[in-house]
DNA sequence: ATTTGCCCATCAGATTATATGATGGATATA
DNA sequence: TATATCCATCATATAATCTGATGGGCAAAT
């Protein structure tokens, strides 16, 4: 044996502290007083410091012990770290998966997808992160997310993605608005004056990215409900993904707007991840997921799949 | 054994890992071969996956190896971690020592005891904080620092202190103020209407200290050595340590001011510590050393001890 | 092609460490 | 006092690890 001090007998002293006595560790752990008693002997030889005071009917830990403690703590949890990832590794499961999804994606299917997801790997750790534009993209890059849901740009050499969904996007206004008033297609002439609720990223990523701008008269929102309050309050017009806006248009709250140009168009979503860390089984498992839900439900109709 | 995961095994993969075979891990760990070449067996049973690719004459680790091997450097560190702190117990020795120092303190003679702090405790890291008004005390509170030496405010229950040395402090001008040119005794109205250089708190912690300022215009600055700069430069007077003055004074760069109130007056000096963090052995060590050289070395004139 | 040096896996047996069960002493409670 | 529970120590059984021998393989030098 290289060197004396190993995990068991850490182990063993945290089982000792959290049960009260040797005797109670030893059932706890299955096995014999006389094991624990001798572990502890070994322990504090090893450390050369008392961990226990044995003046009392049961043994007490000293000051030292606990300090001691805590640091076994420590390094107990380290290797329970290690051998998660020697699991993980073992059955090509993440440690724990990330999404960063945009604000638009429908939320009800993505919550069908991880609700059996969880129930395929229940003791994954999810994390959902919900970005406006630019920032799901950001998440991939500095690794808080491992994959994306959002409206991917091309000529990514270091990004990977698959077509998941188009999201049909409609141009809307509030129903008190003059534009709903306008009779007939609507030109470009007649936007350019009016304001365009437009969405700005947070980030620099599409900062440059003007797609979709036509009025000259533009407020910026960075989030999507923010800009739909304004939308709904009557300060302008704007694209927005169908689902969103669906029942505002069946109360005669918006409008749907008859543009001589453009007057219904898809945003494509895909899945996007790192090159360098693929999805494994779970990120696999949640990506066809995704696809099937959109093939085999089409009670989703502003939605398309490949 | 209640799990087979042992530290021995993984100082035993990293040790592989640095030398490049099992043959010279085992040299290095003075072991024979099939010593290790079981015990990484028994790691990969273990855990449950291969660590190595034994197509090659020499084992070359796998991706999954080299995770697993950035897990078991941070594992091991944490052992020598518990180790050291089992070690400091043991001798009553702190892990490390940092110390808060006011800038007025001579550094010459901080430098002398912890030379022979260092030669007595050669293993202890030794981290030395420069303060300026208030910062010292800071450091304390935040446990950035174990000791302080500083200029000590009384009535605080939860620092405790110890005297050390008295610093003299003298009211200097530039040699070509108009303060240097006053013939007898200046008095306090002659003062008011005279710049006075004045050291301010970085924190709030002397922030309503308004002790030794005279004058009517005050310059205000966060470090002393900014502050003797102005002084050198003629822009005001102040009152400063003469251990830090008297070679500017030798070579008539600077006057010392013939006060009518208070001409020269001693700054107490003391170390002080958490009273929840007393000193240990190295700790106590420098405090007996400190008031040991102020006793004895006569030449640094200007301090005094208890 | 042969020789030399170095590498590793496997084996059998020696050595070391750990677990078990028995024993006796101590404490706390009824 | 009797009962229950606790621990340290002991002798022995069991398990894990180390050692040295063996044989196969690879790479470089002759």
């Amino acid at each position: 044996m290289l060197d004396r001090l190993t995990l068991d007998q850490l182990r063993t002293l945290i089982a000792v502290a959290d049960s009260g006595s040797f005797s109670a560790a030893g059932r706890n752990l299955r096995r014999v007083q006389s094991a624990v008693s001798q572990t502890m002997q070994a322990l504090e030889s090893t450390l050369g410091i008392a961990l226990f005071d044995r003046s009392g009917k049961v043994p007490a830990l000293t000051d030292a012990g606990k300090a001691i403690l805590e640091e076994a703590r420590k390094l107990v949890r380290g290797a329970e770290s290690l051998r998660a990832k020697a699991e993980s590794i073992a059955s090509d499961v993440e440690p724990e998966l990330s999404l960063a999804v945009d604000a638009m994606f429908p939320n009800r299917l993505l919550m069908a997808c991880l609700k059996r997801l969880s129930e395929e790997f229940p003791d994954l750790p999810v994390n959902v992160f919900t970005e406006g534009l630019g920032g799901a993209e950001q998440r991939i890059r500095d690794h808080t997310a491992r994959l994306g849901l959002y409206s991917w740009r091309p000529v990514q050499d270091d990004l990977a993605s698959e077509f998941v969904a188009a999201l049909t996007m409609v141009p809307v206004v509030a129903a008190d608005h003059p534009l709903a008033k306008v009779k007939g297609p609507i030109t470009r002439a007649i936007l350019e004056d009016q304001v365009q609720l437009v969405l700005t990223d947070r980030t620099q990523i599409t900062a440059r990215f003007s797609g979709g701008v036509i009025s000259r008269r533009i407020w910026r929102f960075a989030d999507l409900g923010t800009r739909l309050e304004y939308l709904l309050a009557g300060f302008g017009w704007c694209n927005m993904p169908l689902h969103l806006v669906e029942p505002h248009i069946e109360s005669r709250k918006l409008v749907t707007l008859a543009l001589a140009e453009n007057p219904r168009w898809e945003l494509p979503i895909h899945v996007v991840h790192d090159r360098a860390r693929p999805p494994q089984r779970a990120g696999r498992m949640l990506i066809e997921d995704l696809k099937k839900y959109l093939t085999t439900c089409p009670r989703h109709t502003s939605m398309k799949s490949a």
